[in-house]
DNA sequence: ATGACTGCCTCTGGCAGA
């Protein structure tokens, strides 16, 4: 069973990449981040043209996050980050497919730091801890993955002192994403690629997909009855050098079924 | 080098992204 995940920079203008990635890597769980599209608008039929039934929470411009399963529906579990009322961005969608629980994430970027974006990215982490650890408990096998905007440790990005004041790296940012690890949680990528090196993320500006200067901050967290089944990790990188590209790659890992 | 690019909604420029 393969998962993937895939912050597309926006449902309308990439459509046509989306779906041909699909078809060419026919993945059967496919999460979506920065749809940036209100509901309605979500091209669900164009999906299921493709053998693709969708769930979704969307957002006027900014934000958005999506759940498409092949030839089975997502059932949904839980939209939204649970934890504060206030907050009404859509960030968080999780699902069941297959008898795995599916977490798709796009976490808040947090730039400029300090700031109040920052206060909200951390916040915003602490909440996602108290989450990761009720479904935890549920002893399922379940993973969370999407655009975490975290930068785990200095090897995950092409050179550490172009970033060194991006929210992306800052310690607070760091630990609170050491944390989930410390309470269990299996980094996919960063299991099967112990040396760092893997970029799932290039700028537009400066030449940085050519340069190859990217860093990794599209994470998959697998729970202990998922990391046991963990056979393989990838990023389709190739998607990023495409015309009309995202300026993420996708990342996808492989369970045994 | 306070640079660079892209998408969105449209106050077609300002914001957000990372």
């Amino acid at each position: 069973m393969r998962i993937a995940s895939f912050n597309i920079n926006g449902i309308k203008a990439r459509l046509p990449r989306v779906t041909e990635w699909l078809e060419e890597t026919r993945p059967d769980v496919a999460c979506f981040q920065e749809i940036k599209c209100q509901d309605p608008n979500f091209p669900a039929d164009a999906f299921g043209a493709i053998g693709y039934k969708s769930i979704w929470h969307g957002q006027k411009s900014f934000n958005g996050v999506a759940i498409l399963a092949r030839e089975t529906e997502p059932v949904e579990i839980q939209r939204g980050l649970p934890g504060d009322d206030e907050d009404e961005q859509a960030r968080y969608l999780e699902a069941e497919v297959g008898g795995i629980r599916i977490v798709c994430i796009y976490l808040p970027n947090g730039n400029p730091q300090p700031g109040p974006k920052f206060e909200y990215k951390l916040s915003w982490m602490q909440r996602l801890r108290s989450r990761m650890a009720s479904i935890w408990a549920e002893e399922i096998p379940a993973i969370v993955l999407g655009d975490f905007n975290v930068i785990p440790e200095d090897k995950d990005v092409w050179l550490p002192k172009a970033m060194a004041d991006d929210a992306l790296m800052q310690p607070e940012s760091r630990d609170a994403y050491a944390r989930l690890l410390h309470d269990g949680w299996t980094d996919a990528i960063d299991r099967l690629n112990p040396r760092g090196g893997v970029w799932t993320y290039w700028d537009y500006q400066a030449g940085a997909w050519q340069r190859d200067h990217g860093f990794r901050i599209d994470h998959a967290l697998l729970s202990p009855e998922c990391a046991d089944r963990l056979l393989a990790v990838g990023v389709d990188r190739t998607y990023r050098g495409r015309e009309k590209a995202s300026d993420h790659a996708p990342i996808w890992v492989e369970l045994q079924a």
